[in-house]
DNA sequence: ATGAAAGCGCTAACAC
DNA sequence: GTGTTAGCGCTTTCAT
C-alpha cells in the first residue's frame, strides 16, 4: 500500500526537462512550448502523477480550501446548505473542510482553531449563537476572511442570508388572508439569529394590528413544539392559528393538536419554516417557507473566495412561501407557491453598496 | 486582514531558543526541560502562535486528515453518518474533508482524485454503486487505506456495515408474528449494496416459506414508493403487508394506501428502514430499523487510522427493530424495541479473524 | 523557452 | 537538553 508516490521531479526526469518546466507545463503556462508541454503531460500521465497539494500549498501560501462551520448537521435544515457550499467551492477548485459544532459554542471555538491551523483560505460559518459566537468569529476574521451564512453573530462581518422578516410577515399575511384572527407564535431559542428575527417579525406584525402577542419560546424539537402548543392554548382559548419558527416545532404542534382532538386546519391552522422533509411527510402537510439555499451558499462562497474585502453589508435573499393543507384545507389546490418578492435577486443593506461585483 | 502570521521561528526568537526546541516543547517532548517548555509556551501564547499544519504535513508526510465520500448528503440517512465520522476523526486530532458524490459515479471518481491530491491519510467511503464504484475505490486503495462504510463495492477491501440480512429478516419475522401472511416487498435500486442485501434477504425469507415473492424495485423517493405500492397491489389482491427498503419508499407507500382508502395497519402493515425523521413524523409512524451508526462510523474511522493492514473482512453490527403503529396498530404500546442480536458487538466474516485488535 | 537556485514552515537526524 | 542542518514537494524569482 505505501507505494511511493511519484513526484514532480520524477516526471521531470522521465520527460527530460527540469522540475520548473514540469510545474509550468502542467499548469499550461504560455511560457512553455506546446511540444514540451505535451511531452511533460504524457510523462505525468504514464507515471500516474498527481500534484501534491501540500507542497503547492506551502509554497504558494494558499490551500484552495474552505472551512464550513455548521451548528449541527443533524438539524435537517443544514445538509442542503452543506451540499450547496461544497458544490460552490468545488466549482472553482476549492475543497471543503466540514466542521460540525454539535450545538456547542466550545466545539465551535475548537473548530475555528482547527480550521485556522489547517490554513483554510476562508471560512463560511453559520454561527451557533447571536452573541456567544461573536468573539469566536471575530477572532477568526482577523486571520482569514469569514463570511456568515444563514445565521449571524456580528454586524461587523459580511453576512449572506434570507430575509426572515419578509418571510415571516408573508406567513402571517397568508394566515390573515385565509381568515385567521387569533394567531399564536411558537419561537425557537432566540440565541439563533434567525429565530430572533422571526420572533421579532411576529411581534411587530401583531403589534401593528393591535393584536395580542400570544407567543412562547420552545426547544426546536417536536417535543418542544408540543409543549409550546399546550402553553399558547392555555393562555388564550380562541387561538385559530399557530405559526412556528421551524418545521420541527410545527410537527410537534400538530401532534399536540391531534392528541387534543383539535382539527387542522379546520379549527387551528399551523405553519412551519424551512421546507424540510418533515413538512411534506407530516399530516396534514405543512405550509412552510423555502429558503433559496443554493443562491445563499453560492454567494457566501464567492465572497469567501474574493476575500470580501470591503463588503460589510448584509445580503438578503427573498424566501418563498409554500401553502399546504395545514393552512388551506383539503379542498384547496395541493400546493401553490408565492414568491415573497418580485425581484429574484438579493437585496443589500448596511453597506450602502448595491449588490453585484 | 492579511496580518502576518507568527511562525515557529518568531516564537524561537522571543523565547531565546532554537526553532527545533520550540517544535519539541510545543508537542511536550520529554526531551525538553519543564522550564524551557513553559517559557516557550508563554512566548507562543503571547504571539498567538498557531502551528502551521501545511509545514508540518510536508515534513512529516502525514496530513492527519480523513476523506469521507458519501453518495448524497441530502439523503436523510447520511447526515448522522457524517457527524459520527467527524466526531470519531476529531477524537484523535484528525480533520475530515467531506466529498459529496451527488449520486454520480463521475463525481465520485473526481472526489477520490481530489482527496488523494490533498493527501488525506485515509478514506472512508460509502460507495455509490456495487459494481460501478469498484474500480474507483480499488484504484484509490493502492495509494491510501480505503475503508468501505455502510455500503460496499469490493470484497477485497475492508468494510464496516450493518447486518442487513439479519435486520430485514427480523422485520419479516415481526410481520409474520403479528399475523401477516401475504407480504410484498418494495426494494430500492440494487446498485446500492444495502438495497441488494435487503432484497436478497426478502427473497430468501419468502422462498424458505414457499411464499410468493411479490416484489418490485422502485426509486428511493416517496413517488417511487407510491408507484411501487400500486404495482405490488395490482399483482396480488390479498397483500396484507408491504416491507420497504427504506423510509422514503415506505412513506410513499403510505400515501398511496391512504389515497386508495386502505387502512394502515388494519388492512395492510407497512415497514420502513433507517429510522429517519420521516418514519416518526408520517402517519401512522413507521415500524423501521435503527442502524448503530456511531459504532459503525467509529470502527471505520479507527480502521482507517490504523491503516487496516491485514483486515480484509466484513465487520457487521446488528441493527435494532423499532415497532411502531404502522404494524402494531393504535392499541399497541407506542414504541418498543427489539435488539436483533444478543451480543451488542460486531461480527466478522470473510477474514477468518475475530473482531478486536 | 528553459534551467538553477532559493525558500515556504516545519520536524527528523545528527551533533554536542 | 538543546542547537544545527537538511529537506519534505512545490513554485517562483532570476538567469540565460
Amino acid at each position: 500500500m505505501p507505494k511511493p508516490r511519484p513526484t514532480l521531479r520524477d516526471v521531470a526526469l522521465l520527460a527530460g526537462v527540469s522540475p520548473a518546466t514540469v510545474s509550468r507545463a502542467l499548469r499550461d503556462s504560455p511560457l512553455i512550448s506546446a511540444e514540451t508541454t505535451s511531452r511533460v503531460k504524457t510523462a505525468a500521465t504514464s507515471l500516474r502523477y498527481r500534484s501534491d497539494h501540500i507542497g503547492r500549498a506551502l509554497r504558494s501560501q494558499t490551500t484552495l480550501s474552505l472551512g464550513l462551520v455548521v451548528p449541527n448537521i443533524n438539524n435537517p435544515f443544514f445538509p442542503a446548505l452543506v451540499q450547496a457550499v461544497e458544490v460552490a467551492a468545488k466549482s472553482f477548485g476549492w475543497s471543503m473542510l466540514l466542521a460540525d459544532s454539535l450545538d456547542s459554542v466550545d466545539v465551535e471555538q475548537e473548530n475555528m482553531d482547527v480550521l485556522l491551523g489547517r490554513r483554510v483560505d476562508a471560512i463560511v460559518v453559520s454561527p451557533l449563537h447571536r452573541t456567544k459566537s461573536r468573539p469566536i468569529i471575530t477572532a477568526a476574521a482577523e486571520v482569514v476572511p469569514v463570511i456568515q451564512c444563514d445565521r449571524y453573530a456580528s454586524r461587523a462581518l459580511p453576512y449572506v442570508g434570507v430575509d426572515q422578516d419578509g418571510a415571516m410577515t408573508a406567513v402571517l399575511d397568508h394566515l390573515e388572508a385565509t381568515g385567521r384572527r387569533h394567531i399564536a407564535y411558537i419561537g425557537a431559542d432566540t440565541g439563533e439569529s434567525t429565530a430572533a428575527e422571526r420572533l421579532a417579525a411576529f411581534r411587530e406584525w401583531a403589534g401593528a394590528r393591535d393584536l395580542a402577542t400570544n407567543y412562547c419560546v420552545a426547544p426546536s424539537t417536536r417535543e418542544g413544539g408540543a409543549g409550546g402548543a399546550a402553553r399558547v392554548l392555555a393562555r388564550c382559548g380562541d387561538v385559530d392559528a399557530i405559526a412556528c419558527c421551524n418545521d420541527a416545532i410545527a410537527v410537534g404542534v400538530l401532534s399536540h393538536l391531534h392528541a387534543q382532538g383539535i382539527a387542522v386546519p379546520d379549527q387551528i391552522a399551523v405553519t412551519g419554516f424551512d421546507n424540510t422533509v418533515m413538512s411534506m411527510v407530516c399530516h396534514p402537510p405543512l405550509t412552510t417557507v423555502i429558503q433559496p439555499l443554493d443562491e445563499v451558499a453560492g454567494r457566501a462562497v464567492a465572497m469567501a473566495k474574493e476575500g470580501a474585502p470591503d463588503e460589510r453589508g448584509r445580503i438578503l435573499y427573498p424566501a418563498t412561501l409554500v401553502a399546504r393543507q395545514s393552512t388551506v384545507g383539503p379542498g384547496a389546490p395541493a400546493a401553490w407557491r408565492t414568491p415573497l418578492a418580485q425581484a429574484p435577486g438579493p437585496s443589500t443593506d448596511g453597506s450602502g453598496r448595491r449588490d453585484g461585483h
